[in-house]
DNA sequence: CATGAATGAGCTTTCATTCAT
DNA sequence: TATGAATGAAAGCTCATTCAT
């Protein structure tokens, strides 16, 4: 049915690495950064030899992982903000996003600011990431406000953080007792309540 | 043989549970899950022996950490939002123990949601321990609506998390670029100014 | 009998390391440089655990065998050298020292050149114990030839080489075909006999 | 098909038996029996299993460097030995081609006394090698004792002994100090010195 | 045949836990 | 009762060997 099926071994090979990574992705999603060789290898139905063929040890393959995680989810976010001109549809987008990625990679934004992954990229490497994540909603906001959608008073920076916080929050404190739609839906209803300025008086 | 002595050597008991627990919790805010008793009994200036003494095995000292600082927590944010009667106030102060906690058990956050605590305690605890995080402010928050000081229109539960949220995201995103103070100073104004219906027109 | 064996556990602990070494040695003795933890824990009737509360990795482990060998060999030396005044006795008694030392620490000598052995201690560890036994040598035959005993026309340094070789290559080439005793009457009557002017016409 | 072909290929494999052992050689000579497959593979700019298509396994690639070396060393002692009818011109051959081979075959001496060599063949193959080096210096020793060019006072088998003992240690213990020139120079002085008997007084 | 990716036994090292002192 | 040396299961990693391509 496949014909990627044809060829077993070699064009296994190639996507072996694929094919570790994205075993090492779910591992890593349900225990951190303590995942371990062994069971990336015993789950990916492979010997630990050819894991270390890959990647040559533990933190090459660690440092392969938050890469992945950081760059997927910076694209899914950026993605769900680029999809209207209309803030306030983006802003809906980036709040599924960032929900939904929150299931995916689960403990990437414990690691973020995790003192072990200083050890493995560059100390500044963390201080970047935090940047470009704050900057994709930030500009979302700056957007926003600029065209008149969003009120004009907001600390547009602490904004951003509070909306990226807002997802990990959500997905931890009430994860459990509603699903992702529902945590959407309430999500997005309120963030767009406190951003916007009702008509009054 | 000196009763005298048997009670200082209690006491000294005593002392030594409190000690290590203390220590404990620096440790873990240095190292998170990944704390090592020796380190702990090297610390306390305690023989290993001595730590099994008051925790019969690693878990159950790692249990006693997170009850005390996730205790401490509530307790701090509740004695911060009972300070007045005014929950504009009350929020301020309730943001400043919010972010200084951040600080005093950096990992515990980041630990709530790690997949490793719900070995520690039955599964029922996170969740107890989440809804009740979220009571706190929630009430603080009804009690605004209430008194109209906030504005009516919010899923206060929604907004609760989105409040805890801030904390840590502000913490971690900002945390390294500002100092404690202009993060309560400025995290304060956002939500204020989003959570108040501003007198417009 | 033994007033030793009496503190069975905190006495052992102090020899501990005097008993690993020991055991390392003769492992060392019959595996030269590629001896296992494993081995030596297992020989020692310790845990692993044990080799390496006393010894921090294979490496310290291994600079302290070669250290001790090489010592305790340059003591032998030594020592035989000093136990006369007389040259010949003493060159005897070198040859019987050396040549049983060559049986105590089979590989030392070929570890002395391994290039493997510059990674255990730095570059110039090598150098200045190559010199440390030529000198016990050299001063013997210095001695010797000022006196008259030997002869007045030898390269001393080249002189002392030779003979450090001979034991080496004695225990190698004949060891399995003579007993200790027998090698060691040929060899003191070969190099008294080429190192000693005969009286001659 | 076209038997050209085949007999191509023959020839390549024949050269690629002779160049592994080549490569072999030289990487034993750098790591002694420590020697990897892939390493050897890789500098031969073979894949590993066409190394094990010329040896079937680690060990009898390592019998076949050690064959060869001894073999080699064994052709160049007696072609050395028997460049001249002079005693004094052949020892003097010996010498330089001692001292030579033991720099191209750094690790096969320490190597011959290895415990671990004794598993790579039967027992009586070490005991053989060490009869054919002895024999090689002895004849010599006799034959220059017989034409009265050597004294007659030696014991002929103990003095080949301690001759080829000179080639290692001389190299082990100058071989960084001096040139390999050097070395021959001053070392045929010395067992010319030692093995004549001086005309005197 | 040549290739080199895959394999897994085996080695070093760590660290929670025990127990003789 | 406090101590910390001893323990060994378990994790990371290497490398000789196999086998599908």
């Amino acid at each position: 049915m496949e014909p990627a099926e044809v060829s077993t071994k070699r064009a296994d090979a190639v996507t072996n690495r694929a094919r570790i990574l994205e075993v090492a992705l779910s591992v890593f999603a349900e225990s951190g950064l303590e995942l371990e060789m062994n069971e990336i290898a015993a789950r990916a139905h492979l010997g630990v030899g050819t894991l270390y063929r890959h990647f040559a040890n533990r933190e090459e393959l660690l440092r392969a992982i938050v890469l992945y995680a950081v760059e997927d989810t910076l694209a899914q976010l950026r993605l769900a903000v680029s999809t209207s001109d209309d803030p306030l549809v983006s802003l809906q987008a980036l709040i599924a996003a960032g929900l939904h990625v929150q299931q995916q990679y689960r403990p990437l934004f414990a690691v973020i600011c995790d003192p072990r992954l200083a050890k493995l990229r560059d100390p500044s490497y963390g201080q970047t990431i935090r940047t470009r994540f704050r900057e994709i909603v930030r500009e979302l906001i700056d957007y926003g406000v600029q065209i008149g959608v969003f009120r004009d008073d907001l600390d547009a920076e602490m904004a951003a953080v509070t909306i990226l916080g807002s997802f990990t929050s959500a997905a931890d404190l009430l994860g459990t007792s509603y699903s992702l739609d529902e945590l959407t839906q309430r999500l997005s209803h309120l963030l767009l309540t406190m951003l916007t300025r009702k008509a009054e008086k």
